[in-house]
DNA sequence: GCGGATCAC
DNA sequence: CATGGTGATCCGC
């Protein structure tokens, strides 16, 4: 089935659209794909999206036949070569192998329509549909009967299930649920890794040894315990890995669990019949892209092309790939991730009036900011990204000199941006911060001072010369890019709509001052206060990346907990609502701006003090000290945590899809259970021989170590390869601090 | 540093 | 009639 695509093609059409919910997943077992896929393609067929998706589409075949070329290319010796590399990186990967630890995998089932149907018993074996008519969230089980699914349009669902019941979302009852659930994981796991509202990671080898258990038996009584104290099912996979934990979760779900050994022969079988889109990072272009150009279709012809994976794709991507192969995920607890980004999109019915779309510029730019606020967050880098009427996806990014929350700098920014694009239609404006918190250089002593003034400088006076020079990066950039590009000609069709080789900077910022103007008329007085606000959160936050970039720092060099994980988290100095001290609780309004710092600096030595006596690593204290300023700002911002919690339920909604990847496999699941007992064939090295076969090769026994240590595939930066489920939603990230405790 | 693209949830 | 929002990462410039 993986050819003759161009016969079936003519005939039947739909057979070649494919979504990203047309895919098989659990509860799937008695639907009729060849009727869901009909439908999904006669639905969306003709329309802009689905225009767009073709032409996607069209794009990615262009990249297969050109790697079909590049194959084809490769010399004998090429290959050779290749397949040194292949096997050489295939060593060094084995190398890493860590089967000591026992991973559990927990997910609910259905999640948010199990718990509306908690809510709502009325709805109980009915199908139905958490989410819009727009786009759909998650759907029971009843509803995937029908074909149902999550991240599946929901006027489309309506038509596969005319019954279907639509449950708006509710985020404040997900996230009560999920703190349930918490309750349970840290029993297990203090350290725990939340994914998602419904999806956690536990390490369970010490709870194991210590009670003398397997992790099969610990895994259920976490799943019973969950059920006891929600009300709620969900499933477990128990593996050597996350990587592993999280495919073997899917297999027996709902309500089950699947284990996969602590053993090598064991993982090879399991992984080797495993199709690749099983695996978290691999979707639907990933599927394609090997299966196409590589005949790639499980996990073990992962490795047995491995000179075609080396010779085709990147480091990191290959080793990714090859460790897909080999069955490796990662076994270690990352320390507290922190967030990269923040970002504010909407979608709306497309329009080209520009006073419509600068309109929804301001709207976002002021969301934007008030997230920003309540994280106590700002950034240097400026994202905006736009979804013209025909779904292309643009951005456009400027990098600033200095960092920027408040939403008139935002919008500021943003409508230089924007304007340069115009004339176009849109059905969707972002905006996006990046850079976070980093010290732009050059902040003088008092940076909270400086701040102040700068902000009111450059509102009230609105100079033109200070609006140059934050545009320097932008000229560049302007002329710098262009979409003719030969890899992509035939795809940016669109991106021709507009012109932008010649851009006026100085109508920009004509443009941009009149808005502002505009906004600030009639509310001046509020426009103050929010300056006060926002510049005091620029400090903050520079602050606060200070810390936690030491935080990190610290806690690579010790070994336990980070040294300020539990003193800084919950003693954390900051303003709450930007006039009270969070400890001691002294009110103190903004502009005491030498009384606060005093106020600070007693709590500074207060803290410092207390770190001392708490730890003994004298060495860090001290060099902390030696630049009493920076503590001074680190303290300064120490933003409120994460116990800013209470905002959570308010927040911006963030969808979650459960699982998207599909899984009609029960029967590969028993299939791979069957698997497991014949020994199978050895897809790669057996462990016992890998020292004998590295010094075959002239390779240190220890070598793979030494080398995945540098290698950047081990590295935090290429996590979402190896580890893809790193997202940081604001629940999620309540969750992870949470756990810290 | 920017922009396109993929992926997860 | 008509296809979401947030965050991360990688590649190729």
């Amino acid at each position: 089935m993986a050819k003759s695509d161009s016969s079936t093609d003519a005939a039947r059409p739909w057979q070649s659209y494919h979504t990203v919910y047309t895919n098989a997943k659990a509860g799937m077992d008695g639907v009729d794909k060849e009727k869901v896929q009909r439908v999904v393609y006669k639905m969306s067929k003709g329309s802009k999206y689905f225009e767009n998706e073709e032409r996607k589409e069209a794009f990615i075949r262009q990249k297969i036949e050109n790697m079909r070329a590049q194959c084809a290319k490769l010399t004998a010796p090429d290959l050779s070569h290749y397949q040194m590399v292949a096997e050489k990186r295939i060593l060094e990967l084995e190398a890493t192998r860590d089967l000591s630890r026992v991973w559990v995998h927990v997910d609910m089932d259905a999640f948010y329509a199990a718990v509306e149907t908690l809510s709502n018993p009325l709805l109980e074996g009915k199908p139905m549909a958490v989410g819009s008519v727009s786009m759909i969230s998650t759907a029971n089980y009843e509803a995937r009967k029908f074909g149902v699914r999550a991240a599946m349009p929901g006027f489309i669902a309506r038509k596969l299930c005319p019954e279907l019941i639509f449950v708006p979302t509710d985020f404040k009852k997900y996230t009560y649920y999920s703190d349930l659930t918490t309750k349970v994981f840290r029993k297990y796991d203090p350290n725990f890794m939340a994914a998602s509202l419904d999806e956690a990671y536990l390490d369970v080898t010490e709870v194991c040894t210590e009670k003398g258990t397997s992790g099969e038996e610990v895994a259920k009584e976490i799943r019973n315990c969950v059920f006891e104290e929600t009300g709620l099912t969900c499933s477990a996979g128990i593996a050597p890995n996350r990587l592993l934990a999280k495919v073997c979760s899917d297999i027996n779900k709902p309500n089950g669990q699947f284990v996969l050994p602590n053993n090598r022969m064991a993982v090879m079988t399991f992984i080797s019949s495993l199709p690749i889109r099983k695996i978290g990072g691999i979707g639907k272009v990933t599927e394609h892209i090997l299966r196409d150009a590589l005949g790639i279709n499980t996990s073990e012809e992962i490795v047995q092309k491995g000179s075609y994976i080396c010779a085709l794709f990147s480091h990191s991507t290959s080793d990714f790939f090859l460790s897909v192969g080999l069955g490796l995920g990662r076994t270690d607890t990352p320390e507290v991730r922190l967030r990269k980004s923040i970002s504010s999109e909407r979608t709306f019915s497309a329009t080209g009036d520009e006073t419509l779309l600068y309109r929804k510029l301001e709207e976002i730019a002021e969301m934007l900011s008030t997230d920003m606020q309540k994280e106590g967050l700002c950034g240097r880098t400026l994202t905006l990204k736009l979804k013209t009427a025909a779904f292309e996806v643009r951005t456009r990014a400027v990098t600033l000199q200095r960092n920027i929350c408040a939403s008139a700098d935002i919008l500021k920014h943003a409508s230089k941006l924007l304007k340069a694009e115009l004339p176009i239609s849109l059905r969707l404006i972002g905006l996006r911060v990046s850079q976070l918190n980093e010290d732009g250089g050059g902040i003088p002593s008092d940076p909270t001072q400086t701040t102040i003034t700068n902000f009111i400088i450059s509102r009230n006076t609105s100079s033109p010369r200070k609006d140059m020079e934050e545009q320097i990066s932008f000229g560049p950039d302007v002329s710098d890019h262009d979409f003719m590009n030969d890899e992509k000609s035939d795809f940016s069709i669109g991106c021709h709509e507009t012109n932008h080789t010649h851009r006026d900077p100085m109508d920009c910022n004509d443009s941009s001052e009149l808005h502002d103007d505009n906004h600030t008329v009639g509310n001046s007085a509020c426009e103050v206060e929010k300056f006060h606000k926002s510049s005091s959160d620029v400090s903050a936050n520079k602050v606060e990346s200070n810390i936690r970039n030491r935080v990190n720092n610290e806690s690579n060099h010790l070994e336990g907990e980070a040294v300020s994980s539990s003193s800084n988290q919950r003693q954390q100095f900051y303003w709450v609502n930007d006039y009270k001290c969070s400890i001691c609780g002294i009110e103190m309004p903004p502009d005491f701006v030498e009384e606060r710092r005093e106020h600070s600096d007693f709590h500074l030595a207060e803290k410092l003090h207390e770190e001392e006596s708490r730890t003994c690593f004298g060495t860090l204290t001290l060099r902390q000290r030696t630049d009493l300023a920076e503590l001074r700002e680190i303290l300064h911002s120490t933003e409120g945590p994460p116990q800013t919690t209470p905002t959570l339920n308010t927040s911006p909604l963030s969808f979650s899809f459960p699982s998207p990847s599909l899984s009609a496999i029960t029967t590969s699941a028993t299939e791979a259970r069957g698997a497991l007992t014949p020994p199978a064939k050895p897809v790669a090295v057996e462990s016992e021989n890998l020292a004998v076969l590295l010094e075959s090769r002239g390779l240190s026994p220890n070598l793979g170590e030494r080398v995945a240590a540098e290698t950047s595939f081990w590295s935090p930066q290429s996590t979402a390869r190896a580890e893809p489920d790193a997202i940081d939603t604001m629940g999620m990230r309540a969750l992870v601090y949470e756990k810290r405790d």
